[in-house]
This record gives structure tokens, sequence and C-alpha cells, in this order.
DNA sequence: TTACATTTGCATCGTTGTTGCAATTAAAAT
DNA sequence: ATTTTAATTGCAACAACGATGCAAATGTAA
């Protein structure tokens, strides 16, 4: 799927910004932060600018945001563009790469009388396989 | 158990900012922010000695941090002082509230081959029981 | 009571993210 | 192709959160 797709089938401005943004993102097989989403980006952009884009797409449904320890902040392209599940997240406390675990559905969680529940965030932590191939 | 306890076990000396902290963390059912956390105390401290304190109660594994959406912060008393295993955590989409949901205990989830895992942080969002009555 | 190490408060700084506003740009209408 | 309109951009300024260096104050052990 092309960016431009994306943004028209969500009536969304066709901006260098936003198309490059999804671009990156789509063709990362882990989440970004803001600076690695930046410099594989062929513009420079005003950091509002950057804030702005990311808020749209998230609104839209284009990307999704992991945010790990209240500190990194990462972009993934979403479900609804993936037609995947919600998934849980791996962050490697060795590399600090994010990666969406497609393969990991999120369980039921039941919850006690009364309470309704809407969304489920799971973030698994630990070693990715690549780190742990390298001790 | 008394919060003077508490920092004795932990070679920590006893101030009143952290003995505070303890005390009304301790004493709360639920999660709180740094500003319900100061609403609660007698003294008035500065926002520095407050973040260290903070810091060196989460080092000790006396208090854990909660994060909401990146954006809410809230502190709860550790499992290392209650007993008490891993937990879910639930945040009212409505009242803001979170809560250690200390029944629910956390799912070990299946990685592919290669990854290990230490910890799992699991956030279910909806609405209390308190807040689904008021409708 | 003294001595020592730790902790506090203050000033300052960095990062992240937001807002108002004028200038620019994309897309729709002519 | 040109004009019109509404959305988006870049800039400046700001707010919140959290960290650090340092002198003064405090807790604890001698």
């Amino acid at each position: 799927m092309k960016a431009v797709e994306v943004l028209n089938r969500h009536k969304l401005k066709r901006t260098s910004c936003r198309e490059g943004i999804i671009d990156v993102v789509m063709a990362s097989n882990q989440a970004l932060s803001e600076n690695e989403i930046r410099e594989r980006l062929a513009g420079n952009y005003d950091r509002t600018t950057f804030y702005r884009s990311f808020k749209t797409l998230e609104e839209h449904h284009i990307i999704h945001k992991i945010v790990i320890n209240n500190q990194l902040v990462k972009y993934a392209i979403d479900n609804t563009i993936t037609h995947k599940d919600e998934h849980a997240h791996f962050y490697c406390n060795e590399c600090h790469t994010v990666k969406c675990m497609e393969n990991i559905p999120i369980q039921k969680y039941q919850l006690p009388e009364g309470y309704s529940d809407t969304e489920t965030e799971v973030l698994i932590k630990g070693k990715c396989a690549n780190c742990v191939n390298q001790e």
C-alpha cells in the first residue's frame, strides 16, 4: 500500500512530511522514534510540524505510539492499516528496539464486577533474539 | 508496617519527605500522582527533593511507578513490600484513577524463539465500577 | 557533642510537547 | 490554467517534567 492511498482514504491532505512518515514507518520492521524517523526522511521539517503530523496520523489510526518507561517514544504502523489484531509490544533492554509482536495476541483479562474495559496495553521487556545471541 | 521500618530495612535515612511519601502511598488504595501525594503530605518540599525521593524509593523497590499515555505518572506501593505478585494495572478513562489489580496476575506471554523476558507490564483501560454505576 | 555522609533547596539547564499567528501550500472551484 | 479556500507549515514563545551542581542543613553514628 502506498502512503498517498492511505492519506486519500482518510481524506488527509497529501503533504511530504506525512507521506514521508508513513513510508518510513511502513517500511520498518520495528517501531521508530522521532529521531529515527527524521534520519530516514528526505526533507527537513520543523519539530512542531513533526509532532502535529504524528498526532494527526495517530488520530486517524494510521500509526500508533508506544511509550517505554515514560521516556522512549516510538511509532509503528497501526493495526487498521495492517488488518491485524491488538498485539503485545516487546522492548529489548539491551538494544532498546521496540517491536510489535503481531503473533502475540492480548489475553482478555478478567476484571472485577462492574468494571468494563476498552483497551489493554501489554509491554514485554527483555532481550531480543539478536542480543541473546551476542552473549 | 510503619514507614520507618521500611526505611530502616533498606538502610535509608529517615527523612520526613520519604517517610511521608511512604505513609501516603501505603494508606491509599489507588495509585497517586505527584500532586495527589503532595496534597496529602504535611510538609512542603521542593520539587527536586520530591523527585529524588521518588527515585530513591523506586530504586529500593519500595514504591513503583505507573505511567499512562506518557502523561499521567502515578505511584503505588511496591510488591516487595506487600508480598504480592506482579499484577495488572487498571486505568479509568473517566475519573482517571489508577488501581493495582492485585488479583489479576499477569499471563506469561509466549515469545518467539531466542527471546527472553524479564518483566511484563499490563495496563487495562476502561471504566471503573464507580463510573459505570454513575451512568 | 562532635564528625561525617547524606539529603535538601535553590538556581539552572535540557528535553518534550503545545499554542498562537502569519505565511505558505494543497486541493477544490471557476 | 487561475483563482479561491481551507488546511498546513514554520517560527517564537511557553509550560511541564525531570536532571545536575553546589552550598547549607540534617540524620546518624562515633
